[in-house]
DNA sequence: TCGCCTGGGGTAAGCGCTTGCTGGGGAGGA
DNA sequence: TCCTCCCCAGCAAGCGCTTACCCCAGGCGA
């Protein structure tokens, strides 16, 4: 039915595995026979069977990019730029050597992220990479690390962009202590005092080290006291801000800062801060993290710790191709910048 | 070296045959058997070779999902939600089943969306969903239309979401022009009648579409007469809402109301009139389209045409596991319904 | 002139799985 | 008791491609 290697073979009055070996580039075949054999694929419309080659070869051209929540820019970034990766360099004809990224959703569920691995396994994927904060369930933590292993020793590529390293996987880290540190003592500097926080969920490594690192700022200026009851859980959504920024204003009306585990929140504590006749920053002053692409032109602009997703994404999905040296020790950091922008400023008083 | 059928049949001390017959549960197999080589297939941990048995069946699990910009929530939310309708319904164990949905970025452009689909054809992909806008030129129309046909031909569900229909594929249609319409409509019963457009690239339906239903409802009011000079074209993004917004702002410092292309672009348009000193509604109001998550909270919470992205999604997802009967005459439209919300009002005087 | 090398191309053996067909044996009917 | 029939399992033929291996025909040095 469909049009096979051998029709093409005829056509062209060679073997069929020229035309394979016209194909795939790997061999020497002499000009004219190779023009004969690309002329009878145009002629015929051939189209390789991925699956068969595939399972001749024992390797795929399929590589997986495992994400928390797409429809979140922070991963739609990294994904696309894994994704823009994998396309041939210029000039290549576009037979073959373009790997096709397949972007999965796992929504943040510990089984759809095993149910992905497997999946990808079984498609014999290529590379797989893995974005965003792991979950840190210790039983799901190590039912990942065996899926990884078990990966990289049927050949597959594993790389991890955004989240801790872990065995037989090259990893890409993002700075999240250091840049939440960082982050909380510019509020301190400006003269902060009462800083609340509003978390993301709390079985994830990212918030974790985030949550950390602002503590250990607000340690280490001495302004700790209440860090615990000034620190609200929610998830990495605008609507948990808006929620979190309420309960901390219960807590304690009197905070003249707050911290948001990423931007997304912290637009939600912007909103909730107006809602509540609050203004920003001469009554509180608001931090995100990420600095995604919304956040410069918030009102007002949100000072955030910028993480430069597309660089980041862009490195995995080369790692991932193994188009670039592994860093050193199979683990490299990406710091995080310091985007001090209009929604910080001095405390009044 | 990895783990076969041939192992798993070995250990269960049955034919290769039988064990292919448990795993796929379309054969009948005596109880005690389809026991032995569950638990032979589990201590081996013996995965299926996805390839091997796509080339075997002729068939694939993988469905491709083509998006002109992950980045985007707009597209993010149908991708998620086409995504989550391929796993298996609650309270199977997860062998066999499910799909794996691709998820690819064509960043908007012919070539690579031609090429994914060449990829996913090559694979064998089980179906294709087509997301947002297409371009509109011709030869690409052509060519787009051909290669579904082909991938319909052979064997592979052809599915558009957000695009207009075409031969060969199943479609949900957005009913952009009526929901761009009814939204400025809105704004002339509020007494508007000098209205910028912010508009997205010019050769995308999409945008076309909105367009005309703009501009059909200024007709229709008679408020037509600058129409042309109204409306600025950039992208679909942010940056391009500020950039117009200043340009309408110098072709007519009067106007009352500006609608955007879609909600991103309306968050530009606010941004650039705060700038220029303007307040919204009061000075100007400003709409959207897409009613994407961010809208409601923005501030003022903006009016904006609702699409039901993520239930338009999970249909098409459906559709392409041919899970839902097709709509009558292989088209449905789904409709834009008006929220109204802060950010337009009566102009002033 | 002859043997040998080498570039170019064919042959055929799988890759791991699916599935149409075959066959063995127990249960039930005659 | 013998014969059907049915239920389950096995056999084996591919699915379309890759690649190790073999072979042939020139070209070249001796």
């Amino acid at each position: 039915m469909a049009v096979t290697l051998a029709d093409v073979a005829a056509r062209a009055r060679v073997s069929a595995a020229t035309v394979s070996r016209v194909l795939s580039g790997n061999y020497p075949v002499a000009e004219s026979t190779r023009n004969r054999v690309l002329r009878a694929v145009d002629e015929l419309e051939y189209v390789v069977n991925g699956p068969a080659s595939a399972l001749a070869a024992a390797t795929s051209d399929l590589v997986g990019v495992l994400v928390n929540d797409i429809a979140d820019p922070f991963f739609g970034i990294i994904a696309g730029a894994v994704q823009a990766e994998m396309v041939t360099p210029a000039g290549e004809s576009g037979r073959g050597g373009e790997k096709l990224a397949v972007i999965c959703n796992t929504g943040g569920s510990p089984e759809r992220e095993l149910n992905y691995l497997t999946l990808l396994q079984r498609q014999r994927a290529a590379a797989v990479v893995l974005t965003g904060g792991a979950v840190e369930h210790p039983d799901h933590a190590a039912a990942v690390a065996t899926k990884a292993s078990r990966l990289a020793a049927s050949g597959t590529r594993v790389v991890l962009c955004g989240r801790p390293p872990i065995e037989d996987a090259t990893t890409l880290t993002f700075d999240n202590r250091g840049g939440a540190r960082r982050l909380t003592e510019h509020l301190l500097t400006l003269g902060h005092r009462r800083v609340g926080y509003v978390a993301g969920p709390a079985e994830r490594t990212t918030t974790r080290h985030r949550l950390e690192g602002h503590r250990a700022a607000l340690a280490a200026a001495g302004a700790d006291q209440e860090a615990e009851r000034l620190t609200v859980h929610g998830l990495y959504d605008r609507a948990s801000g808006y929620d979190a920024t309420l309960e901390l204003l219960r807590r304690d009306r009197s905070l003249t800062a707050i911290v948001a585990a990423n931007d997304t929140i912290a637009l939600g504590v912007c909103a909730a801060l107006r809602d509540q006749g609050l203004r920003i920053p001469e009554d509180v002053s608001v931090a995100g993290f990420d600095d995604l692409p919304f956040s410069a032109d918030a009102v007002p602009a949100l000072t955030t710790m910028r993480l430069p997703l597309h660089e980041a994404g862009a490195r995995a999905g080369r790692l991932a191709l193994g188009r670039e040296p592994q860093p050193p020790g199979g683990v490299a950091m990406v710091r995080a910048e310091l985007m001090a922008r209009a929604s910080t400023a001095p405390p009044r008083g």
